[in-house]
RNA sequence: GCGGGAGUAGUUCAGCUGGUUAGAACGCAGCCCUGUCACGGCUGAGGUCGCGGGUUCAAAUCCCGUCUCUCGCGCCA
């Protein structure tokens, strides 16, 4: 017989019946009736009474033994007494009586129930990992991931893509977050750079003539957490040779909505996907109908530009008006019929407006052909019937208004478009679909856009995106009206992956980062092995990139991210089980020719509290 | 850096219009129970009410400050 097990405590039924069998896991549950002792005995593929009874001179010992502990049985397999069966096991026909047992680990007291989800802080969660890890959910989680990764890695391969590692310790990367940074013994002052992504490995390799290239990269970015945003994540990283924008598309989309279809039912609930071709949409029109370059397409409320009517002469609405003349623009958002809705509706909406900066959240509603509300009286007949034309009002229906300046407003307006899909859910007027994943691109991104602050023309998006037009374009026109081949992935308002043909020709990088007002000197140094590489034959090309974490949490249907990795990191970034960060030593400071210059601390406590 | 929410037993929470000894469930310890699968029953241990200060005869409760976690903004694709 096996040294721990014969078997799988997920494994056994009636088929087993008579068999002498022997199981190794943990005690999930014990159930302690005096003569007779129930333990359901875990691992990962699932649970299996165990039982002994008062004729066994066991069930004294057993008995102790802690929720946990890591045990071996040996027993026989039978049948459950009639009517004891339980169906929401696999394993619920039959029990193992048990004729031996011996303890592998004990467990001692727990810091949590692992047996049960009692919603246990997170920072207790993280502190014991490994526990936490044990708990059905974790398991179902992690195994998810494991199989999408393993589905779309082979999805890639049948596409006859090569995957590929590119270093970890390397040279900053172009997108624009801080970088990590790895201080370098060897060369005193000296810092890699933790890769942001492999962006310029990945096109290198394209111009060394490989065609077609993939790796689940790991990504490192030193900014702020979010529910969706780690400081280390993976990317389905992707990027081909000799394609434009539609092959691109047309690679990814069937990978997706593959994998999408293939796990939509994790849940339980069987969920649709948008069928390929996935919708495109262009930046501008995502801006404008949605407030939001990564819409949530299940939301069926949509904005329009109502500026004209506000405009009107026999329109005496001055709080719009003046907005205007400054160059301000109205957008206005439909919720159908809710007209019905109390003051209380409204209101709520209104403050949600004004707790978000601005004035508030105005509204018509529409009623037997008639505008009424506190400024339908500023909205005369005839401007009430074009705002109705513009907007598609019917009767019972509300219109709402957000007036700022066009960058303001559509982002507001974006924020309203949901808050009010919300609402008007919480009402019970379903409006927001379920049960589904509703994919589009986002395409057309501007090449170019001013920092509000600086007033100085930047990359909106990937530096080396190719700018539509080329060298022409960015020669004869307005930087601002340059549109790039880039182009953005969305599933359900998450943003899932951002791509774009790239620029292959130095002549045109040196053009598209001078207008960013970088000089050649500094291209040289920063990208200059990209640049030189592009001098000795660079096929077009283009790619883009998955976060794969959230396209696991989707499926998942998780609140964040940290409910699908293995071992993460809290939301301050810190490492709660394992203490990173950490403290380097004097030794390793001076190696690396390192002196602290630590802010004041403001409160002992914090620090003293982190190492109790 | 800013804003919202939270911090009470090992865990999840109640208590918060100030007023006896701060409660419950799960867990833990002991006892009882032969068919449970959220087993059941009895007994018990377990608390600097995040921390510091203030108001008061009296503070978990009110006020001020501070720390931590979390969600969001800024930042970041």
């Amino acid at each position: 017989m096996h040294t721990y097990r014969t078997h799988t405590c997920g494994q056994l039924d009636k088929s087993h019946i008579d068999e002498t069998v022997k199981l190794s896991g943990w005690v999930h549950k014990k159930r302690d009736h005096g003569g007779v002792l129930f333990i359901d005995l875990r691992d990962t593929y699932g649970l299996t009474q165990c039982v002994v009874d008062e004729e066994s001179p066991l069930i004294n010992e057993i008995d102790k033994w802690r929720n946990e502990s890591v045990i071996t049985i040996i027993g026989k397999v039978r049948a459950r007494a009639e009517g004891t069966d339980n169906d929401k096991l696999s394993t619920g026909a039959i029990e193992v009586y048990i004729s031996e047992a011996e303890m592998q680990s004990e467990a001692d007291i727990l810091p949590f129930q692992v047996a049960e989800d009692d919603g246990t802080g997170e920072d207790h969660r993280l502190k014991y990992r490994y526990l936490d890890l044990r708990r059905e959910k974790m398991q179902k989680n992690i195994r998810l991931r494991n199989n999408v990764i393993r589905s779309i890695r082979e999805r890639m391969y049948e596409q006859d893509f090569q995957e590929f590692q590119t270093p970890i310790m390397g040279a900053s990367s172009p997108e624009g977050a801080r970088d990590y940074l790895v201080p370098s013994r060897l060369h005193p002052g000296k810092f890699y750079a933790l890769p942001q992504a492999p962006q310029q490995f990945k096109q290198l390799l394209m111009m060394s003539g490989f065609d077609k290239y993939f790796q689940i990269a790991p990504c490192f970015r030193d900014e702020d957490g979010r529910a969706d945003r780690l400081a280390e994540f993976y990317q389905l990283d992707v990027e081909m040779s000799f394609v434009t924008q539609d092959e691109v598309f047309a690679t990814l989309e069937p990978v997706l909505y593959n994998t999408f279809a293939q796990f939509s039912d994790f849940t339980g609930e069987k969920r649709t996907v948008t069928e390929t071709p996935f919708p495109r949409i262009t930046y501008k029109d995502a801006m404008l109908k949605y407030g939001s370059d990564k819409p949530d397409l299940r939301n069926p409320l949509e904005i329009v530009d109502v500026t004209s009517v506000f405009e009107r002469d026999d329109v005496e609405f001055n709080a719009f008006k003046n907005v205007i003349k400054k160059g301000g623009v109205v957008r206005a958002i439909r919720a159908p019929g809710v007209g019905e809705q109390p003051r209380s509706f409204f209101d709520k909406l209104n403050s949600w407006a004004q707790s978000e900066g601005a004035p508030g959240l105005g509204y018509i509603i529409i009623e037997s052909g008639a505008g009424k509300g506190p400024i339908a009286k500023f909205v005369p007949e005839a401007a009430t019937d074009e705002l109705k034309k513009a907007a598609a009002l019917e009767d019972g229906d509300a219109v709402f208004f957000i007036c700022d300046l066009e960058r303001k407003a559509a982002k507001m307006a974006g924020m309203a478009r949901d808050k009010i899909c919300d609402a008007m859910d919480e009402t019970g007027i379903k409006t927001r679909e379920t049960g589904c994943y509703k994919f589009c691109w986002i395409v057309d991104y501007p090449m170019y856009d001013l920092d509000e602050h600086t007033a100085k023309i930047d990359f909106s998006h990937n530096p080396f995106s190719m700018p539509q037009g080329g060298l022409k374009a960015l020669n004869t026109k307005d930087p601002l009206d340059i549109l790039a081949d880039q182009y953005d992935c969305v599933c359900n308002g998450f943003e899932l992956a951002s791509g774009a043909i790239r620029n292959h020709k130095p002549e045109i990088m040196e053009k598209a980062f001078g207008i960013a007002g970088y000089s050649l000197e500094v291209l040289e140094e920063k990208f200059g092995g990209m640049l030189n590489a592009m001098r000795y034959g660079a096929p077009p090309h283009g790619g883009i990139a998955y976060g794969i974490d959230r396209i696991v949490m989707i499926l998942a249907d998780e609140p964040n991210l940290r409910e699908i990795y293995a071992f993460v990191m809290n939301g301050q970034y810190e490492d709660l089980m394992m203490g990173a960060p950490s403290e380097p030593n004097a030794e390793q400071l001076k190696e690396l020719h390192l002196k602290l210059n630590l802010p004041k601390p403001k409160t002992e406590s914090n620090e003293e509290k982190k190492r109790a």
